[in-house]
DNA sequence: CGCCGGTGAACGTTCGTTCGTTCATTTAAA
DNA sequence: TTTAAATGAACGAACGAACGTTCACCGGCG
């Protein structure tokens, strides 16, 4: 998408290094302090750097929080893309709230979900990037659902309230600091079975 | 829990009057730019206020936003209480998803919950707050579900599921900036009924 | 008069960002 | 191969604006 010259010198390697630390600082500034709370001295010091050089790699803070936007909504649709493929319909439901809850649930997943959900509610280039993940998580669970009986037409909606939960447990879940359980994952895939009247499995 | 004395002049009825639009316009500074994007100026200048009166109101600025966040456990409480006091077991719980989902569902107590979820990750006394809402509200609809069927050992983990289901459909609904439509409560309604077993009505 | 709600300038701090500069690495000419 | 020019990563002081908060000072009720 963007080099057409990838430049295998040894400058290029260190620079893209250093702007991976960079972006990696920046997030355990903003899981432990909060996006708000977080001004580019304190990412620039946690780092190891200038704020100089802070500004090389990123044009401004907006930017910075933004691909890490980006960042973590591929890290999402990688997650979604790989459940995708399952052979029972039936199976691959529960394998997508495991794995779609056991993502959220994540205490940086769950703590950056927040920061960064109350970002986009006056960003709309990150507001975009959250509807797209949406957007893709119904579809993909709905194709899941049509293909258990349910009719094409109540799917979606069903997906949207299967995807709430899943999305709501795993922040109460994930906000606490402490890792999901088994018996969390448990109790919340037999939950969404009997909301789709699959419990007959 | 404060005063002895009620004062009932006229100089304290317009006090509190003055105290009651700061926090208002509080709210709607909070919900249009954000808690963090606020700052103290906005809210006076936009309650036609100087800068020093707020002061004579709220000690700071955490303790204004603590305030609001104590009156939205506040309100939230009264919902619920209200709600408790109901004949059948059945139409109590779907009264109970009802009502919590529409309050939840409101744009302004939406957006309000995600700037003040983030705020109580790193402020203790909010955060106790959100844990003594929370706790209510698991107890009471536990015990809703009990008078269903269910053994009194299951009910909270599934009461707190439908929680999830209820807050995570009510931020979905309600940070779009649209009132929640009936559609919506219904096909929610329908959800956790089928998640308890209880279509049978 | 005394009290207190109300004012807005001012304080010190911190914010995001810019700037001139240094210097190692890379590239190209000799 | 040696050398000179070009590049851009790295620095940290400095900028203006905005922040939360304080303060000395009014002015109208009680």
């Amino acid at each position: 998408m963007e080099d057409g010259e990838p430049k295998r010198t040894r400058r290029d390697a260190t620079t893209r290094a250093r702007r991976a630390l960079l972006i990696e600082t920046a997030i355990a500034c903003f899981v432990e302090q909060g996006i708000a709370r977080t001004g580019m001295r304190d990412i620039a010091k946690k780092a190891g750097v200038s704020v100089g050089n802070l500004y090389n790699h990123f044009p401004g803070r907006d930017d910075l929080i933004a691909e890490i936007a980006r960042i973590e909504t591929a890290d999402l649709a990688d997650v979604v893309t790989q459940v995708a493929r399952c052979a029972d319909a039936h199976d691959a439901i529960d394998s997508f709230v495991e794995s779609y809850f056991l993502y959220c649930a994540d205490p940086i997943s769950a703590v950056l979900t927040v920061e960064i959900t109350s970002e986009a509610l006056r960003n709309p280039a990150i507001d975009a990037l959250f509807s797209g993940s949406r957007a893709l998580l119904v579809d993909t669970l709905a194709t899941l659902i049509t293909g258990c009986g349910w009719r094409e037409t109540q799917a979606p909606a069903q997906a949207a309230l299967i995807l709430d939960t899943i999305e709501g447990s795993a922040l109460r879940v994930g906000l606490t600091g402490e890792k999901p359980g088994k018996r969390d994952t448990k109790a919340l895939i037999s939950f969404v079975r009997r909301a789709l009247a699959l419990e007959g499995n």
